[in-house]
DNA sequence: TTCCAGTGTTGATCGAAGTCAATTCGCTTG
DNA sequence: CAAGCGAATTGACTTCGATCAACACTGGAA
């Protein structure tokens, strides 16, 4: 929340890799790098709300930002989990309507915040800006379109498995790594209970997956494709 | 397939009232209807298959394009259903990548193809089309990231009460309309085999809903409104 | 170290929806 | 009009995953 924060280089740096920066000229990028307001974070902390007018956007400079839906009941459903880089609620781009999702902060961390009407008025005169947004929207909804595919044809255990081949280092028959959220999180992006992601842990130990706290070592890569 | 087919007066209005279209200044709506190619499409035609390289994005002019996701077993999950005035695969905005997708004609129409190298090049050099893409790129986004929450939190019956909730005229108690295409399609869309609609359907007969073919009684919306 | 709270795991049960099979419906075509 | 075909429905069965409850593990604070 505190207005005063500056960006540091290693906010800085962040923001240079983000999808919506990486592609523009000097000129755009020291504009926009102008809007940013950077807030700290604390966990669960709400960063939006659901029917709230939308006028911010998001980067995520550290940490993980939940954006998921209420129904009547109370209960929650994820439908994303954002990191370092990432871009929130990028779909509340065209100003003047409601988010319609709510956003936590999963864990404490470091947001930057864009107005979009300045994001929009800058991206009207300037093209790479406007491209970059189109490029950052199109990425966006291509892996939430294969979300919903993959949550229509998978089960969970093979849900898990295709995480896990997509997280780990492409080379090697074995490979190990640690998970960069809690186990929790992980259940939600993958639209399980957190116990249906325990229980297809422990199933996909006989293809040769340990999991000791965050840390998961794959014994077989090949093996474990053949679960998905 | 016929790339001689010109602009009708009836193709051009679907084309002006797209997301695509309807933001643009007469220059650039100029410049995009240059570019765009008259196809005619068949049952079942396919439009583009996962893996292909992506070069077009198409506008439906008329009838419905399935978009949906092969599993290794040959199983088929539909993503998205677009009809006339949407644009299939935004998602491969940014060219030179293969698309992510199938795409297949659900019933005999008529689409628009537009060369994305093309598009590019144009929203580069006129921000009023970067932005359209940008906006139209938010709004399937956000439909989308509605569609996995509405996934994960609601049952097949409240899928389908929600669904001609909005999809029928929005004053009065009682309300009456046709479905747009077949049940077979609209159970895909709403991630659904086509018996869980159908069972649905037969659920819903004690809240006031009526089904005779593709035609859609609803007796008190109010008491739909409490299934969901 | 011990305690404690939050996180994760395991077990038992239940309900939702997928699958397969058998009809029935509704529309097109001769 | 009848015939015939694909679409839709219904039934029986099975599987997956949510839920509730009990228990174990972990890491931090006193």
């Amino acid at each position: 929340m505190n207005r005063i924060l500056r960006l540091g280089i290693r906010e800085r740096d962040v923001l240079m890799q983000s999808p919506l920066f990486s592609r523009l000229g000097v000129e755009s990028l020291a504009l926009l790098m102008e809007m940013a307001v950077l807030s700290s974070i604390q966990p669960r902390q709400a960063l939006f709300r659901e029917g709230e007018p939308a006028e911010q956007l998001i980067c995520v400079l550290a940490g993980y930002v939940r954006v998921f839906r209420l129904d009547a009941a109370g209960r929650e459903a994820d439908v994303q989990i954002y990191g370092a880089g990432d871009l929130v609620g990028a779909s509340i781009v065209p100003p003047g309507r409601p988010y319609p999702l709510n956003a936590q902060a999963a864990e404490g961390g470091m947001i930057a915040r864009f107005e979009t009407r300045r994001l929009m008025e800058a991206a009207g005169q300037r093209p790479d800006i406007a491209l970059a947004l189109a490029h950052l929207l199109a990425d966006q909804l291509g892996t939430s379109l294969r979300t919903i595919a993959d949550d229509r044809l998978h089960t969970a255990p093979q849900r898990v498995a295709r995480y896990l081949l997509e997280n780990c280092a492409a080379d090697g028959r074995e490979a190990s790594f640690r998970l960069p959220f809690q186990k929790s999180l992980l259940a939600g992006k993958l639209g399980l209970a957190p116990e249906a992601l325990s229980r297809a842990f422990s199933m996909l130990r006989q293809y040769g997956v340990n999991v000791r706290g965050r840390l998961i070592q794959i014994a077989d890569k090949e093996a474990l494709r053949r679960v998905c």
